[in-house]
DNA sequence: CGACAAAAAATTTGATCATATTATCGCCCG
DNA sequence: CGGGCGATAATATGATCAAATTTTTTGTCG
């Protein structure tokens, strides 16, 4: 799947620590510019480091990051096509807003998908995997404890989507990517409106479902906890 | 929201009939270049011109389409990113192959997502807009009875999202488009081998269930549509 | 002497950039 | 308050560089 250092090619250990050199991370250096571009305005997005209706436009981030104006326009489609971002008609490209009626609909959507995805990696899930999701939601208390939201924020979704990495699955966990961004700005508002104090989640309770092989039971959990998280958003918008 | 005919700027009657003279669709003829890419490789993927496997080069579409490298690679990379085309690992970018599993996904996620639509669309859609539905299911029904598959596949697309889109809705639809991206190359080789005869919908059902204004009669209808059509993939491939 | 395999050159394809072109927005003036 | 003018940002192209595949060459072994 990822790139593989070109070994197979003549590449010598000098050439290998010049690019160390020159590049940040020798460890992801060799990713395509669009690739890093993608990532960057993508985190963002997750995190909601980009308010709802915020402009996103090209040469902003030509400057912000030093690449050409090529790869932005690549990574810019990809996440609009992702709707990361949406199209404004006159060549524009901004975070979108969300209302009552496209709240319904992500709700539905999530509601929809990511229990199947928490039963499909339920079946398969290994008890050392497990382990490591359970490290993970010790880092989201952690953070929550901190009153850290963009941390919570991180390891939240680092849990879900370890968790659903192992249902070994093509075509739905692309569409929860979606979602959640769709979700990120929001959410993030809510977060900081809130703090994290009054952020209760249900991984304890998926932590065993997976423990008891009870995949039915995994997806019940994960619901559980898209809906608490829906929840607060609602009262809050008086989304009904 | 279309991109407005310049005709703020200086353009004369002149140009303008070079214009028309170089594109062959005045109507349509301002569109982005990376649009008309764009549109030109989806169409060819959801109505199954290429064939699973299928390697994608963006070389070859600059020679095929007379624009530069830019535009066509983000339609490329917007298509990837909608899963009509995948990447292979080597930057190479190809029609994406299917077996059991992706299937069974597929299948969840369009019994979960296009009932929903339909639903939704059921309780807005007004007379006249029924009426319309109409008339495509004869095109529909025209090209099945004419042995025309790509027609029939055309139509029966069009009989679907022309209802979708009465659903307003900015998140399950383009979910459904690319659900149907995923189906289009698997679909045009089954409609291939049994020819457009062996073709049931449920098209009368769902208008119908619209006509009576009954939204969970219109949902059901489109589900049995749908799983008309997986019936007849599972049993030739062998995936129950 | 022929054939297979490994290595190297060549061609093809993809990625990035700098630049020219074109459309849109904001502002000023009538 | 509306229409033209300049600034700004987006689109599209061709050139250049890098990587990967294919083809050719070469050497060795049967």
């Amino acid at each position: 799947m990822c790139r593989l250092p070109a070994s197979s090619t003549g590449i010598t250990l000098h050439k290998m620590a010049l690019m160390s050199a020159q590049k940040k991370s020798a460890v992801k250096a060799n990713l395509p510019a669009h690739e890093v571009v993608y990532r960057k305005i993508r985190d963002k997005v997750l995190f909601g480091k980009l308010k709802p209706g915020q402009a996103v436009t090209i040469q902003g981030l030509v400057d912000e990051i030093q690449v050409s104006m090529t790869p932005v326009r690549e990574a810019i489609r990809r996440l609009t096509a992702e709707g990361a971002l949406v199209n404004q008609g006159n060549r524009r490209v901004s975070v979108p807003q969300m209302g009552a009626g496209r709240f319904a609909e992500l709700v539905f959507a999530r509601q929809s998908i990511e229990p199947e995805l928490a039963r499909l990696a339920a079946r398969v899930i290994k008890d050392k995997e497990i382990d490591e999701l359970a490290g993970i939601d010790q880092r989201v208390n952690a953070a929550m404890d901190a009153g850290d939201v963009s941390g919570y924020m991180q390891e939240n979704h680092s849990f879900h989507f370890t968790l659903y990495a192992h249902a070994d699955s093509e075509i739905l966990l692309p569409l929860a990517e979606t979602l959640w961004l769709r979700y990120g700005p929001l959410y993030r508002i809510i977060c900081g409106k809130y703090g994290t104090g009054s952020m209760v989640d249900q991984h304890e309770e998926t932590l065993q479902a997976l423990r008891d092989r009870d995949a039915d039971a995994a997806a019940q959990a994960i619901l559980n906890d898209i809906e608490q998280g829906f929840e607060i958003v609602r009262t809050d918008y008086g989304w009904s």
